[in-house]
DNA sequence: GTGAAAGCGCTAACAC
DNA sequence: GTGTTAGCGCTTTCAC
């Protein structure tokens, strides 16, 4: 079709879609009134109303969320950092995340810090750009300077998958402190005696390792062997470790493995070598991931309810985001050891 | 610190956060040139690029990419959608697509479809709201409003693991077709006579299977039973799902999986029942996720290219929105059978 | 209930 | 190389 030759070319500026102000003129009412209508349509009459959506539907109007952000300061968009959205164990947290925040009208964000820290300081840059209604920290590590920036920038943080002394604003996590602890005394409970440990290099599989050690010598069962893995933990990582655990302790009756996977890989070694689990060795997983109650035999591992921790997270942000003030800013979500054929 | 009293109120609006002005004032420059001197720095003196980089340093300005991207134009937001961020096949692609984007100044948003669709309209709505500067389409299947929408609004889209013969714009994927024909005359040619199929119930598992099944006829195995599961696909599905196709079919002596958890949880009953693989059951499964080397016995699977998948669909992505023609618009990534102890 | 005016923080366009 | 002006598309404020 011919350019109308009356008007003068648009504006050279613009994306050229259909705006808010195509909309009113169509509805025949101003710009504000076509937002209230659409906004909180209990504030126009019937028919104000009834316009605007029959020119909304005429149109295909699509209101500019970077536009309406910009002007309320509120950008409805929320971002997520995990170190690698791959490692299956933040998926459930990531994916109740989204679902709730999408109930709510939000949209997610997503970052990868990586496991090294290098990348950390443009992610930030990147997100705090954006101006999310909050942030949601998974599982991560972050320099100074970064929680320097997150608190510098006044949005709402929530920290997960840890409980720390000094959080930078919300958090919901449990202690991995406990974690091994409950698990060097389950597996003393068990009967156990020679402990060894499969664990991923990150800091929070760490400090679960720590504790598992630290607590098996409280319960006088001697010092503790471990072998690290470096991350991501994998099925192959798991069987190469229980091969090397079982070189230098060949008595070990029973491993903590730091995820599901390694564990899964400790059970593959296992059987590939005629070691009979439970019977000769135990295996405790971490993560209580979909596969682990259905392999042979049935894992027994540490269970996190991250999809909980998704949820929670959400909700913490879109209240302080409503301006309804939070309460309790910290809550220990705890964990529960499922007990399965492996042990 | 008590508030200047000479100095007005800060206006009522914004978010109190420094801006570009804040920044070219203290530089003693006009914002534009501020904005440049970021932007470009070429394109100003190096006394005022030293300037405005003290400025920033000291005012910990960060631009807000709500305003650029609403004056430019060009959010450099790319959003992806996926049916649900659990399903691991295709986590790779969106874990690459998040590293290349990110290499190029990008920010990816993620969306859940779901397997159901009612949820598709709302979040199309929300992600063309964002103005994003491209769609990545992953394994989704669309509705006709839905492409509709789409092709209205102008954004780039790329679809992704998939092939058709009417792509909305660009696509990089592959065939399910003959993905499905080929694993037939594998295992024909293994000697394998009596076929089966776990599937999933999504739209590319079932043409899969469609095609394996009428490839084994073709080869005058016969009818091949079909075992369908419901998404997503589990471990614990893969062992429903063989118990169920022995049931009726008890010579079976092959079986097409239409994921690699399926398929491990085909090994798993197997395993128990003390059906020997590869002797008396071939197993063969799809997307190669990592664990697939490495379990016992070593799994025969289908290798995507994930990770390439994600980094042509950035590129595709960057390069309209930098202004490049892309020259071939749709990429057929191919596939290739690994075969391992399984077969 | 509806509207006019004035920005939100930035950049495209066009001077100089 | 640098600045002025005028928006991007929306919502806040304040008036009617």
């Amino acid at each position: 079709m011919a350019q109308d030759p009356a008007q003068p070319r648009r504006s050279r500026r613009g994306s050229g879609a259909v705006t808010l102000h195509d909309v009113a003129k169509l509805a025949g009412v101003a710009p504000i009134t076509a937002s209230r209508a659409l906004k909180t349509p209990g504030q126009v009459s019937p028919e104000v109303l009834k316009k605007v959506t029959e020119a909304v539907a005429r149109t295909g109007y699509v209101p500019n969320l970077l536009a309406g952000g910009l002007a309320s300061t509120r950008s409805r968009l929320v971002a997520a950092v995990v170190p690698t959205i791959s490692g299956p164990v933040f998926l459930e947290t990531v994916q109740s995340l989204t679902e709730a925040l999408a109930e709510s009208g939000y949209q997610l964000m997503l970052g990868q810090s990586g496991y090294a820290g290098n990348r950390e300081d443009a992610l930030l840059e990147a997100i705090i750009g954006r101006r999310p209604d909050g942030i949601v920290l998974t599982g991560i590590l972050h320099s100074a300077e970064g929680r320097r920036r997150l608190l510098a920038s006044g949005i709402p943080v929530v920290e997960t998958w840890d409980l720390t002394p000094t959080p930078i604003d919300m958090l919901v996590g449990f202690s991995h402190v406990e974690v091994g602890r409950a698990v060097a005394r389950f597996l003393h409970a068990k009967g156990r005696r020679t402990l060894g440990v499969v664990t991923g290099d990150d800091a929070r599989a760490g400090r679960r390792c720590e504790a598992f050690q630290a607590e098996a010598r409280a319960l006088g069962l001697g010092s503790v062997p471990a072998v690290a893995v470096p991350a991501p933990t994998t099925l192959k990582r798991g069987r190469e470790a229980l091969a090397e655990l079982l070189a230098t302790a060949s008595d070990t009756d029973a491993v903590f493995c730091s995820s599901d996977l390694l564990a899964l890989g400790v059970l593959t070694e296992a059987r590939v070598r005629g070691i009979r689990v439970p019977e000769q060795l135990a295996v405790v997983g971490f993560g209580d991931l979909e596969f682990a109650a259905d392999v042979a035999p049935a894992l027994t591992t540490v269970h996190i309810k991250g999809a909980a921790i998704g949820r929670q997270a959400a909700q913490f942000i879109v209240d302080r985001a409503e301006g309804r003030e939070v309460g309790q800013r910290v809550i220990d979500i705890g964990f529960s050891i499922i007990e399965r054929e492996s042990t």
